[in-house]
DNA sequence: GCAAGGTC
């Protein structure tokens, strides 16, 4: 008999597609018991070398199988302070609504000679792939492990990986251990710290949960931080010059070079030395070809921030309809970091299959008819998924409003993707004028091309400028002096928010949205409507509880050195820094492990000894109103 | 009753 081979793969649409790549569609589906989602699919393949002709029964998980929490007797929070969850025994076991699966794959190794392993190629997907290993050893001590290379599942790629498997990379599934101990340990001993001593100081946490965590906490600092920017903002008078000129029946606004002054006295010295002159000369004329860039393959940062944005969405939402187009068939793998299409894509069978569309199907005609451009490369590839696009075309009316928005956004962004960028002339004038500088913009519209499909974007032509010659002299029509203010910045919106998240490596594609659930959920931040009508932008400010939560923490590291607040994200960063150490051998886990808890204890105890400054700060914001 | 990370 053929020697059997597992392939395990981390959900069970990869499961099901590699299994199709590599029997070349004929296989055999059977159900698992206990689990509707996870299938086993039967067939032979051979992996040639040392393997040869086998048959292989390819399934998958479910993301993870195991999760950690404290040995039973730490489990009540009033079992231990709150201290000892730094040290406490902790336990791995397989999740309760896992058990099937991880009964699959035991009852599934016992027969088998090898063990793929087919999760993405990241570091999650390389810590599940140690859980599925675990489990297949469990069923079958002598079972060898190998791990398929994979970055998308395109068929050539993907029959490739099966026949060239390498090993599990142990690193990135310690740090990922590392990981899931610290969020754990830190998350779970800060929050019963604070809830049990806040809850008792004002009638409004009583019974509340106060949570912290190491995304969540960071999130909402921002929300804060911006907060009180707006707050603390005092506006500034400024002055500044402007000239304008008539001619041809047209009137030409000229900028000044220095934007504008906080000094009165010295922006009308400078006018007058203009009027002075009385003339000005054409220092600058440019005439260049200039082009609006298409933009970059889409990324599930993008996509979220964008929907904000255009769609009126918010990023959950989005999220999950984007996840229903997705398990449906008709749109690629919705989290994503890659900005990059892989050469071996066939873009344009993609554009093709837009066709049938009524309102961009002409469009991605014109491109098949010659108009199509290979894609922009970003800089990003998570080596796991392509960047989102459409898969397949879908009527609209099997979809429901929100499908609706998402997956226009989806279809058009990546035809856009696959246009020209917009191609346009603009005209840059520059004058002097006494000993001052002053420039004007025109821009004229050539060549729309990605703007037609892509209507998220905005580019038209300025007004026509007049003719100027270099060198010429004239005398402008106008010259005076403006007066303004400066302005507070806004609350913090959505993708401002999920822009300042990624940047600081807050969260992952997938998780960005729920840690902004999560701060909502726990009311330290309240959603506001800023304006009305369709151009109303959704705003966050944070609660009362929310404020008193990052004032009174940062009153508790307050000069002390080296110590950061707990609502800044660099305490997030500096793990993260490790986390990349042990990926690199340069570290090991118990070292981070041991550093990062030392870390986040000393502001533990910072915390405790000074817990007061929080207590003050919640009495603050959140005392009753008659409490003089 | 705690976290963050996978995915359904």
């Amino acid at each position: 008999m053929a020697r059997k081979i597992l392939c395990v793969a981390e959900k069970p649409a990869i499961a099901r597609a590699v299994a199709t790549h590599l029997s070349g569609g004929a296989f055999q589906t059977h159900a698992i018991r206990g689990n509707k989602y996870v299938k086993n699919y039967e067939f032979d393949f051979d992996f040639g070398g040392a393997w040869g002709n086998c048959s292989v029964t390819m399934t998958s998980v479910v993301g993870h199988l195991t999760g950690l929490d404290f040995d039973r007797q730490y489990k009540g929070w009033m079992s231990c302070p709150p201290g000892s969850l730094f040290e406490a025994p902790v336990e791995e076991t397989v999740d309760k609504d896992k058990l099937p699966i991880a009964d699959n794959i035991r009852n599934q190794a016992k027969y088998s000679k090898a063990l793929f392993i087919w999760t993405d190629c990241d570091r999650e997907g390389e810590h599940i792939g140690s859980e599925v290993r675990n489990q297949a050893k469990a069923g079958n001590a002598r079972i060898e492990v190998k791990r398929a290379k994979f970055s998308n599942t395109e068929r050539a790629h993907v029959r490739r990986a099966a026949l060239e498997p390498v090993n599990l990379d142990e690193y990135q599934a310690s740090a990922v251990s590392a990981r899931i101990e610290l969020d754990l340990r830190i998350g779970a001993a800060f929050t019963r710290l604070q809830t049990l001593q806040l809850q008792t100081v004002v009638a409004a946490l009583k019974e509340k949960v106060i949570s912290y965590g190491s995304c969540q906490f960071p999130t909402l600092g921002f929300v804060v931080d911006r907060y009180l920017r707006v707050q603390n903002f005092k506006p500034e008078v400024f002055w500044g010059l402007k000239v304008i000129l008539s001619r041809e029946s047209k009137k030409v606004n000229f900028l000044w070079k220095r934007v504008h002054l906080f000094d009165r006295a010295v922006v009308t010295m400078m006018l007058e030395r203009c009027l002075v002159a009385k003339q000005a000369k054409v220092t600058k004329v440019n005439q260049k070809p200039t082009s609006k860039w298409r933009p970059l393959p889409l990324t599930t940062v993008d996509l979220q921030m964008m929907g904000s944005r255009f769609l009126r969405l918010d990023s959950q939402t989005i999220m999950k309809v984007a996840e229903g187009l997705y398990t449906k068939g008709f749109i690629s793998y919705p989290r994503t970091e890659t900005d990059q299409f892989d050469k071996a894509i066939d873009l344009k069978k993609l554009v093709e299959k837009q066709y049938p569309d009524e309102s961009w199907g002409q469009y991605a005609r014109e491109l098949i008819d010659g108009k199509f451009r290979t894609p922009r490369s970003g800089r990003h590839n998570d080596k796991a998924h392509p960047p989102i696009h459409p898969v397949t075309w879908v009527s609209p009316n099997q979809l429901n409003a929100n499908e609706k928005k998402v997956y226009e956004f989806v279809a058009r962004r990546f035809l856009a993707c696959c246009s020209d960028d917009a191609k346009g002339q603009s005209t840059e004038i520059e004058i002097q004028y006494g000993d001052e500088f002053f420039h004007t913009n025109g821009l004229t519209v050539l060549e729309r091309n990605y703007l037609d499909v892509y209507v998220y974007d905005k580019w038209e032509s300025s007004q026509q400028l007049p003719n100027f010659e270099l060198g010429e002299l004239f005398e402008p029509t106008e010259a005076n002096i403006f007066e303004g203010k400066t302005t507070a910045p806004n609350y913090l919106t959505e993708p401002e928010l999920i822009g300042l998240m990624d940047a600081n490596g807050i969260g992952t594609d997938a998780t960005m949205a729920e840690h902004i659930a999560k701060i909502k959920e726990r009311e330290y931040v309240a959603i506001n409507q800023r304006g009305s009508g369709r151009s109303s932008v959704q705003e966050f400010i944070p609660t009362r509880l929310g404020v008193a939560l990052v004032e009174g923490y940062d009153n508790v590291v307050e000069g002390l050195p080296n110590s950061v607040s707990l609502s800044k994200p660099f305490l997030r960063k500096e793990m993260e820094l490790r986390m990349l150490e042990i990926c690199s051998g340069t570290k090991t886990r118990q070292e981070v492990v041991q550093q990062s808890l030392d870390m986040y204890r000393e502001v533990f105890i910072h915390t405790q000894r000074r817990i007061n400054m929080l207590k003050t700060a919640c009495r603050k914001y959140l005392g009753e109103e008659t409490a003089s």
